[in-house]
RNA sequence: ACCGCAGACCGCUCUGCCGCCUUUCGGGGAGGAAAGUCCGGACAACACAGAGCACCGCACCGUCUAACUGGCGGAGUUCUUUCGCUUUGGCGGAAGGGCAUAGAAAGUGUCGCAGAAAAUAACUUCCCGUUGGAAUUGAGGCAAGGUGGGUUCACCCGCCUUCGUUGAGGUUACAGCAGGUAAAGGUGAAAACGUGUGGUAAGAGCGCACGAUCCCGGCUGGUAACAGUUGGGAGGGAUAAACCUUGCGGGUUGAAAUGCCAUGUACACCUUGUUUGGCUGCCGUAGUUCUGAUUUUUCAGAUCUAUGGUGGGUGAAUACUCGGCUCGCGUAGUCUCGGCUUCGGUUGGGAGCAAGGGGGGUAGGCAGCGCAGAUUCCAACAACUGUUGGAACCAGAUAAAUGGCAGAGGUUCCAGCUCGUCCCAGACGAUAUGGAAUACAGAAUCCGGCUUAUAGGUCUGCGGUUUUU
């Protein structure tokens, strides 16, 4: 059963802040990525820790942003396993965030598509390769 | 019934699947504004003899309140609408809105355009005086002529006349000087009280009558602001959302406040210890020695040594029923230099070590933080605001939960098949079906307000229009 509790979620504000220094990204529009290998400490809690942002300057009001992160949320609660597998696969340990960059609000197939896309866009194995 | 205005209130519902936060494991889980962060408090830390200055805020009165730049009620003033009266200037009533409503009579500053002038009153005008020349008038004098009288003439006196001369003075206008005046100047939002009359050189609250305004006092009404009335006095433009003055209030910083917590890293500095203790009960294991049993092997007991476990005690000090969690769960007790020495030690310094204190860094946790309370409702008692009892409300996240998707219904609007009623080219009501809309907006320590945003709906009051009785 499909679950995004607690210790999945990406809170260390140092671990955010590395994230930012020295990160990976990519773009699955309407979502972009930026993800680094995580800590041990991390890694303990989750394999992957996730953290979704949208921005305030496309959306003036908390109740559009909060809805957006609802969204996305959800569509990464109910296809993460695909994901974890991915992960697992590659032997990895990371930490992501993921921004929502489209000026608009979008309906909930497109935001869905997004995160099918972002899955099948990460480059798994072949960080490890490099 | 509809429309408009004002006030108060509500702020869509249900089902399925999959989730999230919290929890005492039963449950519980966004708002009227959770928003803006504009006021006021609670609470916390730091500061704090007293007074003054500076700075900031407030400013009609009463009342409510923990408090407020808040609520409610009132006063004054001003504007709008409307009605009535009217001497056409205004006056009075009703409804509603605005007021940063202390002081402009302490001082300083400022006052666009227009206007002579925007504040010691200057200019024009008007008026008195004086000077100058001009015009006009002109008493009188002189001269000449005429004439009357006195008279011989001379001369004297008088009268009249002159484009004659002289001429004090008057009048008029002009110019200069020295004053008086603020009535006139028509512009402006505003012009130094208004109207009348007396007065004056001309004028003026300069005097008087009536009226308006302001200040001080008395009386009446009102808790008061204030209103009415009365006596005396005053002439003073506006602006304090210019400085300023007066009165009152304000210590500063805000939950990123503040308090607490363990581990790990490096460690300035300070204090203490390094003089004491290292012992011992019980149990297990191995060994030494002795005693007894025993032919020996071996067994039992005692003693000593080593080691392990578990208690007690000692020890400078922390804790073990620790701590939020994990790890961890005891440790320093030495060296060196000098003095004394009965050679056993003792005493002083230094280094090291140990424990505690301590400042700073990093990333966290807990409390603050909510079954709480200046809360709301009801009842009783006491009495004008309290007490008691009962009930209601009951989120607690922290890169931040309170949701996502699908479906059904409700409400409103538009289109519309059909049906019904009536005063039947229409209006109203019901309604299959289709379409659209369903707002503003997300807690972050907590309360009391204010402000702003808001689809749609409900109720109350006032006004208008229409219909029926």
């Amino acid at each position: 059963m499909p679950s995004f509790t607690r210790p999945e979620r990406l809170k260390s504000r140092k671990a955010i802040s590395s994230l930012f220094r020295g990160g990976h990204s990519f773009v699955a529009y309407p979502l972009r990525v930026v993800w680094k290998e995580s800590s041990p400490y991390l890694a303990a809690m989750s394999r992957v820790q996730v953290l979704i942002s949208v921005p305030k300057r496309n959306f003036k009001t908390a109740v559009a942003r909060n809805r957006l992160k609802r969204q996305i949320r959800e569509a990464y609660r109910l296809q993460k396993q695909e994901f974890y597998d991915k992960i697992e696969a590659s032997d990895l340990n990371i930490s992501l965030m993921v921004s929502y960059i489209a000026k608009e609000a979008l309906p909930y197939a497109e935001i869905e598509a997004g995160v099918r896309k972002l899955i099948r866009k990460f480059p798994g194995d072949k960080v490890k390769l490099g």
